[in-house]
Formats: C-alpha cells, sequence, structure tokens
DNA sequence: TTCCTTCGTCACATAACCGTAACGCCACTG
DNA sequence: CAGTGGCGTTACGGTTATGTGACGAAGGAA
C-alpha cells in the first residue's frame, strides 16, 4: 500500500483491540477502534477506513449485521472486510464468509498471520493505490499506471500530452515557458517550434475539458502555461 | 492444484458416502472414496487429495489414527482435514481439533453447510498449501503450481507467457516497460528484440481473453503494458 | 524417427500520434 | 479605433508504434 491505510476495528473487548491497534500501527497503518457495531457504522461514515477488522459477537448491532449492511450499502460495497471469530462460532463463520467477508481468522490468532491477511486483502482490493501519483485540484496523475484521471474519470492522453501535463503537476501554479515545456517533455537539445507546444496544450486542453470541466490550464501572454485552477484567486 | 480440487472421502457407510460424493461433484470437486482408515491413507498416497472428509469412526485404521498419522508425515502435515462425528462425540471432537483437523461436522449435517465448510477449509489452506497465490480481478496465477485460473477456469499458458503474466500480476496495474519485462521474464543479460514481448502479449491476451473475457492487458502507447482489469477506473 | 509445442523473428497492415503550416480572432498598444 | 503580435484552432502529411499472421528452428514426447 502506497500511502498510509486507514483501518477500522470493531471490537467489543478493549484489551484485544489495543493490543491489535498496536501491531496494526506498527506496521505502518492509521487505526481506530470501534467498541460496538453501531460505532463501527457511523466510524465507517466518518472515517472512511481501508478496511475493517470486524468481531462476530459485537453489543448493539451484530457482525453479521454490520457486514450484512455494509454490502447493500452502496458506498461501501467493496470495503475489504476481515472478520474474527471464536472458536466454536464455526457456524457464524460460515455465513459470515457466505455474507461477503473477504477473510477470517479464528480466535486466538497469530498477529502476524492476520497482518499478513490484512496486507493480502487489501491488495487484493486496492489495486489503484499503487505507485508515486501527482494531485492538482481534482487531477489525478498516476506514474507507475501511467494514468490520468479527473474527478475519478480515466482520460485517455497521447504520450506527449501524459509528459506535458507530468511537468506542470510537478510545478504546479507555476508558469512554464514554451522552450522549458519542450525541455521538460521532449528532453533537452531537441529541435521543436514553440508553437507546436501550443497544439499540444490545445490537445491538452480538450481532454481535461472533456464533459464540463473547466479548463486547469491558464494562458500566460508572453510567457507561457501554467496550472491554475482557479484564475481568479 | 488444478481450480479441480481433489477430495477424498474416508466414510465407511456407502450410502453417506455416495450422497456426500454426489453433492462434492456437484460443487466441481474432483471426488474419491475410501471406505476404511487403511484404505484412506493408501489412497492419500496415491490420488494426492486437497483436502480429506475424515469421518471419525473407521475400520482398520480410526479416523484419530489417521489424523494423527498424517500430522506426522512430513508430506501430508498440511492436509486440510475437516472430520465427521456423530453427535455425543464430544470428547472425540475436541481431540480431534487437537490432534490436527481443521474443522469439523456434527452428523447429521446439512448438504450446504458441509460444503461451504470445505470450502473455506480450502480457501485458507490453500495459500500454505501451494506456495504464493497472485491474484488480479478474476485472474488467479498459482505460482507453485504454475498454473493460472481466471473466473475459475483453468487457463493453459506456455511457460513464457507465464513467467509475463506472473511479472504484470506481481505489479498490478503498473506500466512495464518491453525491457523490464524481459528482464522480469527472461533474466537479465539475455538478448530479446523488444518486439518479441509483443508477440508474446498478444498469445497472451488470446489466451486470457478465450471466450468472451476482457482482455487484462492494457497498452501504453509509447511504454509497454500494465495489468488493467477497468481502463476506466 | 515423427509429431507437437514453444520460441524468436520478420513482414505487413493499421491505427495512433506528431509536427507544422495556415487562418482568423483577440488582447493589448498607442 | 486601427494596428500588431500572440494565441486558439483546424487540417493534413508523414512517421512511428503496435497488432497480427506466418515461418523456421529447437526441443521434448511418443
Amino acid at each position: 500500500m502506497s500511502d498510509q491505510a486507514k483501518i477500522l476495528i470493531a471490537e467489543d473487548e478493549p484489551a484485544q483491540a489495543e493490543v491489535l491497534k498496536y501491531n496494526l500501527q506498527a506496521a505502518g497503518y492509521d487505526v481506530s477502534i470501534a467498541p460496538d457495531g453501531a460505532e463501527a457504522l457511523m466510524r465507517i461514515e466518518e472515517d472512511r477506513p481501508d478496511l475493517l477488522v470486524l468481531d462476530w459477537m459485537l453489543p448493539e448491532v451484530s457482525g453479521i449485521e454490520v457486514c450484512r449492511r455494509l454490502r447493500k450499502s452502496d458506498d461501501y460495497r467493496d470495503l475489504p472486510i476481515v472478520m474474527l471469530t471464536a472458536r466454536g462460532e464455526e457456524d457464524d463463520r460460515i455465513r459470515g464468509l457466505d455474507v461477503g467477508a473477504d477473510d477470517y481468522m479464528v480466535k486466538p490468532y497469530s498477529p502476524g498471520e492476520l497482518l499478513a491477511r490484512i496486507n493480502a486483502v487489501l491488495r487484493r482490493a486496492r489495486p489503484a493505490l499503487t505507485g508515486e501519483t501527482l494531485e492538482y485540484d481534482d487531477l489525478i496523475l498516476n506514474l507507475a499506471a501511467r494514468k490520468v484521471s479527473r474527478a475519478g474519470q480515466t482520460l485517455h492522453l497521447a504520450p506527449t500530452e501524459f509528459r506535458i501535463l507530468q511537468a506542470l503537476m510537478e510545478r504546479p501554479g507555476r508558469v512554464l515557458s514554451r522552450q522549458q515545456i519542450i525541455d521538460l517533455a521532449w528532453g533537452p537539445n531537441v529541435f521543436i517550434e514553440d508553437r507546436t507546444v501550443d497544439v499540444h496544450i490545445k490537445r491538452l486542453r480538450s481532454v481535461l475539458s472533456k464533459g464540463d470541466f473547466t479548463d486547469p490550464i491558464r494562458t500566460v501572454r508572453g510567457f507561457g502555461y501554467s496550472l491554475d485552477a482557479d484564475p481568479d484567486a
């Protein structure tokens, strides 16, 4: 996982929850705890965790009910869930997998194994979060995947357009001259007409503004171009 | 291990064994039957099942003895075992878990529930049994068995295609250049034309997309290829 | 041996992309 | 308000990257 993934632990036994939190934090996760099912549902709305560790026996709203509700909701259908069951609750375990948990652990579990499962589930569930990304306004440029999206929608950029946008996003707000853009996007010692940049900027704009998006590129007359989401500021 | 997992039923009551066999076959498993403990041990050697459904009361060699022996052997230490006990044999049940059964069912059981447990045990046990598994979308690549399946269906990949897919699946979503693919799939210091990668990608695609599957490989013009199940996301 | 699979490469077709020229509008200057 | 340089936009020819079918070589299995 590239950054710090958020994990919510829904567990009513404070001691267990704390141990788990400690272990997961040590592994680099951002951890919070909900002591019952109702609170878990609340915190899911609030914190938007990337993964839920869900104890099966919870006060207020049972784990299985939490799971069922999440799977029915539009927003959290895909929230990865690792459930915890005590030995002897085999029936619930089976129901849990049926209800849509991604994995389960039987208590008592080894912290290492639980961590491994969490990592595996996260990896499986969030392939998009791999690699370095540049962000500007609602634009996201993923270097590793070589993908650009705006407001969640993937855009198709030609290679040159991609490199120009990358150059601009690496220097947000700064005005780049045409020659600078050529150096950054084509490489130094490449002879390209300045006006060619204009054409690519135009193409880039038309892709970025497809739909009813506003044009994030500002023309600075006599100098060049810059990224500027809010020209009035 | 193919996607058609082999299950051995060790059960001395023919009627029960047959019913069970019928149900498991309907669920897509490859099923065989052993009427007593001695035969069970023999068939395990012979058939190499992926999971054992083990009745506790068996002629010749008792279920508990079978279990104990398997757990002591080097080859079958991790063979998943689901044991069947008659009601009232609580002591044996507990001994069974101690001896190393992975799960148990009390007779009479519902076929659906047993199936659910078998599925769960297999899913949990397989990674340990078969080595690491890579998953992406509905693709599963089993390193140890060198097998690939899509949506449950086994695919036949040539060795080079397998290694390329492995390289891609180890870095899901990330774009790999042709040279990187060569290094990863052929090894460093191997001279291969870049275009050769294209041809293998084409062959890989045609296998992965057989039927009406969508092509999971994205071409990134000017750079290389990446795994991308959902280009619009 | 012969048959079959896999491999690397090539050759050709196609589609995507690129750079440039040309035209006309617009913003600024005076 | 006229003039001018800068810029947006379109069109187009050429180039390059990729898809695809074919082929011969190598190796293994029967």
